[in-house]
DNA sequence: ATGCCTCAGCTCCTGAGA
């Protein structure tokens, strides 16, 4: 079982993309993240087409998320639970016996603001819930744009962002608090390559100089460990035409 | 350089992203 996360920054514009990720990548899971569309302008068709059904949770103009698949995706959830939020940042689902959720995580802007505010207190209300979700299902997937990174490592300037959004420790200790329930980073379960990012910023040449953050990830729960296979970023369609500034994050599961 | 790029929309500028 092959899942993926991947932020598209548009769907509108990105549809041909994810279209040709997909024939050319045959994940049996995908979520998207910043469709930046409501859900009558999502385009079920063109994705039934190439063998998937899709469960999508979109806004006008921002966030927006979307859960595709080929086997059917049951208990669809959208949001957190209990936190109430008027913005479009979580689906979830039942696929093929694993849990999914795939989220879109505040921005937070800047340290101080009252975004990073709403950023904390967000990831305290998703902390909570994933406690809920990992007792009642065992095999958990939490993926998407974490709009946080774990250390230096992931960071191509961590002298001079230093403290800067997505940096800073108080965003660090949200992630290591989803570790401590007993998630995993899959992709820190391999030896990978220095300098490996899943976010490049449009200005200054920011990909080709590989000046990026690694703020997309996924996370498996304590039983889906063993069954990890392999977990890699695919920097191809970052070099695509009006390419995402994002890059998609792969898993493959095993049969155990 | 309170910009550099990209996207959406109350679209020829602004807000937001990261």
């Amino acid at each position: 079982m092959k899942l993926a996360t991947w932020n598209v920054n548009s769907l509108t514009v990105r549809l041909p993309q994810v279209l040709d990720w997909l024939g050319a990548n045959a994940v049996d899971v995908l979520v998207l993240q910043e469709l930046k569309m409501t859900d009558d302008r999502f385009p079920f068709a063109a994705l039934q087409q190439i063998g998937y059904q899709a469960h999508c949770f979109g806004q006008k103009t921002y966030n927006g998320v979307a859960l595709l698949s080929r086997l059917p995706a049951t208990a669809v959830i959208r949001n957190i639970p209990g936190f109430s939020d008027d913005m479009a940042r979580v689906i979830s689902a039942e696929v093929g016996g694993v849990r999914v959720i795939g989220g879109y995580f505040p921005n937070g802007q800047e340290p101080g603001s009252d975004k990073f505010e709403y950023k904390m207190n967000w990831l305290t209300a998703l902390r909570r819930w994933i406690r809920e979700e990992l007792a009642a299902h065992p095999k958990l997937v939490l993926m998407g744009d974490y709009n946080i990174t774990f250390d230096d490592a992931d960071v191509w300037d961590p002298v001079g962002l230093k403290d800067t959004i997505h940096c800073t420790e108080e965003e660090r200790y949200h992630l290591r608090a989803l570790l401590a329930l007993g998630m995993h980073d899959a992709y820190r379960l391999f030896p990978q390559e220095p300098k490996s990012y899943s976010w490049w910023d449009y200005r200054d040449f920011g990909f080709r100089r590989n000046r990026g953050l690694r703020i997309d990830h996924i996370l498996v729960s304590e039983a889906l460990k063993p069954l990890v296979g392999s977990c890699v970023i695919d920097k191809k369609p970052r070099s695509n035409e009006r390419p995402s500034d994002h890059a998609p994050v792969v898993l493959q599961l095993v049969e155990p």
